[in-house]
DNA sequence: TTTATAAGTGTGTTCGAGCACATTTTTATC
DNA sequence: GATAAAAATGTGCTCGAACACACTTATAAA
């Protein structure tokens, strides 16, 4: 447990003025070559580490954070945001930042443009985003640039290469998860991916996934393995059952399904009342996915977690913005694996 | 986004000085009758909430918090344990305050007291431990409440009644959730709980489990399940394989295995090198047991993830501590299903 | 009314970093 | 060597809460 050393201990160390010590450690100049090399001396000796707290108070500022996130009401997935806000605003309030969420729909690429746009123009210290639109996305990015706002997204990421504070899984391998949860619930070898989306922007979520879950099989030499993919889109919405039910006819090999978004009631829904073969992998909890698991009808959920992923990415830029902080380019998060019996706590 | 309001804030609205809004706040008296009440009228009509970073900064303390926990050579589980000290070091040391690692003999108990003892004496300002030994346990939270001690347990709880800041998992449905993963991967019937441990002291551990995973076949009524214990301990451990091997011979139809606790490689080697038909969940991501994930001899492992639980334990003691921040009863954490596709980003 | 005592109130300092400004020292120029 | 300009250095205040201490007013006893 070593001594905590002060601006004051050093000036007095170095024979110096805290003025002094003050200049050398943000290279203000103004500094003679004696008196840089007392306080470098001393700065060699000892460990220095700036009190962030008295720092903090100093600065004393009020930093505007704002998220951004579709609206709810279209797809609770979002809904678990909110609480995530809500405990950030407990946890960072009285230390100076104060949040702002804001949501856009979901199937309009201009409406996540012009909440963007409009946060900007508020000029926040910080923009959390969950973008799903890519065009839209990077010119977000570029306005923040400019603008000097620091810009995180979760969820969904803007480009692979240039990495902007990500925080979100890796969804190629969480496909590589439903298939080994698939593999090991069912034996025939033929597997369907279904694609339930009535979005296309999921686009690249979906294909990840799907890769990895080809792969796994792919890798798997031993047996022979067959994955068919279909996608179900919002004019077929209204029969899901008719339309599954005579895909299924024509491919009764199929006993393993994995769907590849939050829409999995929907499949379970037809096995439950139809089908009744079908194991089942799918993704997210969300009240329908829930009940199908508890009823059996459901076997796996891969929970993307979109609170802890909202709620890293406000927490990372809230201590960088207090304490400085550094904000990892990438945070992939754990990708968990949830069954009728230990779903609970991972909710709310 | 409301004001933040100041005490001399507060001082200016009540026409007072703000010592005496101090005295309204911290109730010490030597206030009028008439001043209590302009004080008092201010502090209803805005929310006042003390500005935490100048609390700490004024107080100016090192707090020293201990953690406690068993030896990793005996047992790797606990190794992930040194890398939340470091983490928590990193993020709170600037803060004022200073973690002091204690490890003890997981088969001796009085190497337990001891230890403990001999933190006591060092009056800490917090202890977080993870009791073994409940008898002992009971002990050390005793001289720890005299001596105004703030005690935590993680892992292991003391009693479940007067619960004292227990961070953990609900063992139970720990058993559960084994139950559920062995019943979606076999179909025979039998299952076979085995519990491997040199220690007595993870007794109530183990029971625990048990109870859970036999639950949860009693429930499943259709059908009849039938579910056999088996312990090995530490005399018999010279030759697992044919002690395992004899059980088996006799009791053929069994095809799951839930192992209760990390030493669930054992049974992997036995099956692998042996009997090459059974089914396995087990518990705790240590590099045995991941080495026999990944070569597809253990099915699912549970992961208690003691890393967490001592980052939460001494993240909880931090926050009270530095901030007032109120230390919650019992926290129970999300008990993670980890199969050989997302073992990794639990790792570390 | 005076004096003593208690009750109530306000002022000023501290914590550590950061920065404005005042002061001192050095260097350049006549 | 005197003077001005520049460079270097030190002082003092701020942030907000907390508390010690000084100060003022009210109350009681003489």
């Amino acid at each position: 447990m070593m001594k905590k050393y002060t601006i004051k201990d050093i000036a007095e160390l170095a024979g110096v003025s805290k003025g002094t010590v003050d200049r050398v450690l943000h290279k203000r100049g103004k500094v003679s070559d004696s008196a840089l090399k007392k306080v470098n001396k001393v700065l060699e000796e000892i460990e220095y580490k700036p009190n962030p707290i008295a720092k903090s108070l100093k600065n004393n500022k009020v930093y505007k954070v704002c998220i951004l996130f579709p609206q709810s009401t279209q797809d609770s997935f979002w809904t678990p945001c909110i609480s995530a806000v809500e405990e950030i605003e407990n946890n960072y309030q009285a230390f100076g930042i104060a949040i702002e969420q804001h949501r856009y729909d979901s199937n309009s690429p201009s409406s996540f443009l012009d909440q963007a746009n409009s946060i900007i123009s508020t000029k926040p210290n910080a923009l959390l985003m969950a973008p799903l639109f890519y065009k839209e996305a990077q010119e977000v990015k570029k306005n923040c640039l400019e603008k000097e706002i620091i810009i995180s997204t979760f969820n969904n990421m803007i480009d692979k290469n240039s990495l902007s504070n990500y925080i979100g899984q890796d969804l190629f391998q969480s496909g590589r998860i439903a298939a080994k949860l698939l593999d090991s619930l069912t034996n025939s070898g033929h597997m369907l991916i279904v694609h339930i989306d009535e979005q296309v922007q999921n686009a690249t979520h979906m294909q990840e996934k799907e890769k990895g879950f080809k792969k796994y099989f792919e890798e798997k030499k031993e047996s022979h393995y067959k994955v068919s993919t279909i996608s179900i889109n919002k004019e077929q919405a209204t029969n899901y059952a008719a339309h599954l039910q005579q895909y299924f006819n024509s491919n009764s090999d199929i006993n393993g399904v994995f769907v590849t978004t939050s829409k999995t009631y929907i499949v379970a829904k037809f096995n439950k009342e139809n089908y009744k073969k079908l194991k089942i992998v799918g993704y997210d909890l969300v009240e329908k996915n829930i009940d199908y698991l508890q009823q059996g009808s459901i076997d796996f959920l891969i929970n993307q977690n979109p609170k802890k992923q909202a709620f890293q990415g406000l927490s990372n830029l809230a201590e960088h913005l207090l304490f400085g902080k550094e904000i990892p380019k990438a945070m992939l998060l754990p990708i968990d694996i949830i069954n009728s019996e230990n779903y609970k706590e991972y909710l709310e």
